[in-house]
Order: C-alpha cells, then structure tokens, then sequence
DNA sequence: GCCAACGTTGGC
DNA sequence: GCCAACGTTGGC
C-alpha cells in the first residue's frame, strides 16, 4: 500500500463535507497540475491519505482511502485531467499543523514542506507512520493511540 | 491581502 | 525550444 496526502481548501472542499459523503466518497476533482494527476493515476484501491486544510487550518485533519482507480475528471471535458475517488476513513484526533511538521526533523523531507505547491503529494512510510503518531493515530492500524 | 514560488502559456 | 508574461497556490 502506498500513502498520500490530499490537500483542500476547506472553503472549496472540507473535512466535513467529505465525511458527509460516507462509504460513496467523492472524486478529488479540480486538479490541474501535472504532476498531480500522475500521482492520482498511480494511486490503487485502498491506499491511504491524509486529507490536510490548506489557506485555513494549515493541518492534516483526516484519513482517506481511495475508493475508485483514476478516471476522467467529470468537472471538464479536457482529456488531460483524470482523479480518483476518495473516502473518508476517520478523524485525526489531533490535527496535525503545518508548524509541526516543519517542526519534527524527521519529516524535513516530506513534500508538504519541500514541494509547497503540490496539491496531492506521496507521502513515504515513516513520514505516514510519524504524521499518525503526531496526530494519535497508530499509523498501520489506524486506531487511537 | 500580500507576495514568493512556481507552473503554464504563447510568441518568436 | 527558449523564455517572458501571466496566472495560481498557499503560507504568512
């Protein structure tokens, strides 16, 4: 399984209305950048990522799990743009901030801090299990610590 | 709201 | 194919 990191402004896309979309889960539309997109169509069913509050927040506030394979952005007719499907899985119960990250050396490397502009990021293993730890979360289980 | 970073577009 | 102009993202 892969780990990867969603980033919405919560006044476009938030935490709360992704939750209120269930089990169905949503289509990461919008994205137009490149180097989104092919992270999306590398993604498979039940990899993981973190769902993080940009503008506002500036934290990881949730679990996602995609739920359907890259597919033509239904937002535009331009063939360029594919997403996937993304469900919510459950909350961080303590959101992990931007601040932090950048704080915690081990997560120097993260792309949240190298690749600012990056809207869907993939995130390493360790850096997974770390930002879980941060937040309460054991990382492999996704139970409360 | 500002502005730095950086991705995209389009003229040449 | 270069690069200037432009638009967007996103932290502060």
């Amino acid at each position: 399984m892969r780990y990867w990191l969603f980033k919405s402004e919560p006044s476009t896309w938030s935490w709360d209305q992704q939750k209120a979309k269930g089990d169905a889960g949503e289509e990461w539309d919008g994205i137009r950048n490149y180097q989104a997109r092919n992270n999306m169509r590398e993604m498979k069913l039940g990899d993981r990522g973190f769902f993080y509050h940009s503008q506002e927040g500036l934290e990881v506030v949730g679990i996602v799990e995609v739920c359907a394979l890259s597919h033509p952005d239904s937002t535009t007719d331009d063939e360029r743009w594919d997403c996937v499907d993304v469900k919510a899985v459950r909350d961080v119960p303590n959101p992990v901030a931007l601040s932090a990250v950048k704080a915690n050396p081990k997560l120097a490397k993260m792309a949240l801090v190298t690749h600012m502009r990056l809207s869907v990021q993939p995130v390493l293993e360790d850096e997974w299990m770390e930002v879980c730890r941060m937040g309460g979360l054991d990382g492999a289980t996704l139970k409360p610590l």
